[in-house]
DNA sequence: TGACAACATTGTTTTAAAACAACTATTTTT
DNA sequence: AAAAATAGTTGTTTTAAAACAATGTTGTCA
């Protein structure tokens, strides 16, 4: 990790509801975000340590990941550019529940999660934004919760693979983690993940050549993902 | 399910927090809650129905539950007297996640979303209260992810005894649920979840006669639970 | 109070997915 | 450019847990 502050929020083409709530309350000027970037593989917060500051991804990619019992990890959440980290401080969680690991190198603006406290407190908008980002959160834990236990390994892929269709809002895309990661998304083996890919590839549901992934059948892949 | 208008919020046992924020607030004569009993088995709200009342538990116990594919349920906690359903309205999220049955008679106490969400945002303190107990339960299941995803199915039930515990405040409880229901917390069969009921019976970890159970070496438990 | 349903129990079989193994391909490092 | 490490692949074996089956027990209600 490292820091950089070169970037003025100003000029900053990602414009977060932070920076942009602190311009509307005449509190720009006390915005001092921490710039620090991430190589591939750090760890830009880990499970259980203090939450100090909300951090947002400006480039790049991570993954948010609880850390089990026998390092086994569950992979909740793939994060790119404007999602946040850290936003349970402002409802007095005093620790993260989770890791998150860079997965390509991350450019990070850090807040102190006072600042973005008083902005909650005192803007109702902001608070209701958090809010509604907070609780569908929930609802999305609550539908892992049922992939991971109820559906068989076919149907979590499937779940995996539409879940990052999504993120990257695209039907062709590069996969930004390695089999085994996306095994720690689905609660599978490497090995299972491997052959699941190359399972949905022969059925003609999928292609891929490395990380060059593309759906080729979205409806028989919502179809497995529903069935279990 | 049938209604009772019997007891008012001034002779309530209970004095939930909706209430003593509303008189603390001025507002008393404007608090109408709507006062339903509903009988063992019956549903209290049904995932995916919209949000429309806060419900305190006034007297039995429930069972909040997601209904997953092929009709196989995850129950995620046992509702016991002074829990909210349906805070999530506070939240903007339009419907349940879950579902709610009653395990046995429960007296409710439902109160309009739009009266407690005029509260949360005018009371500071009513805020603070709710987005610590609403953070607090985004923890927890994460650690049912975990649990059930990490853990072979001794450590499952182990977990599930030491909640049930927690929850009674007691090492010596009634189970309010069948050995089915069991199952469903920790993600199990029924036959298993009674077959791991007789091993820790013979190993001498619990004892139990029927739904008369009792925790006889907590710390063997614990220990089951960690190592998965 | 007898009949029926719901709940509990235990042994046996089946199965889904992990673990193991052996090998190839691709990146990194030096 | 060679060596080392990481990532990907496929076939085989093992295993944990579900499903099945059969039977006993308790509860409910007409």
């Amino acid at each position: 990790m490292r820091f950089t502050n070169q970037i003025k929020c100003a000029s900053c083409n990602l414009k977060c509801d932070i920076y942009l709530t602190a311009v509307e309350m005449g509190l720009a000027d006390k915005f001092e975000p921490i710039q620090a970037v991430y190589k591939k593989h750090e760890v830009i917060c880990r499970q259980n340590s203090s939450v100090s500051h909300a951090i947002v991804i400006v480039e790049g990619q991570a993954k948010m990941l609880i850390e089990g019992v026998n390092q086994k990890n569950i992979i909740m959440y793939i994060l790119v550019p404007s999602d946040y980290i850290g936003l349970i401080g402002v409802y007095d969680i005093k620790t993260y529940a989770y890791s998150v690991a860079a997965i390509s190198e991350c450019y990070t603006c850090q807040i102190d999660i006072n600042f973005v406290k008083e902005l909650y407190f005192s803007n109702s908008n902001f608070l209701k934004k958090l809010n509604f980002a907070f609780g569908a959160s929930v609802n999305s834990i609550m539908e892992k919760l049922i992939s991971l236990n109820q559906k068989q390994i076919r149907g979590r892929v499937a779940d995996s693979l539409l879940y990052l269709s999504k993120i990257y809002d695209a039907t062709s895309f590069t996969l930004g983690i390695t089999r085994k990661e996306l095994g720690e998304m689905s609660a599978i083996s490497e090995e299972n993940a491997v052959r699941l890919l190359s399972e949905f590839k022969n059925e003609n549901i999928i292609g891929f050549e490395g990380k060059e992934i593309t759906i080729k059948n979205l409806a028989r892949l919502k179809k497995i993902s529903e069935v279990g």
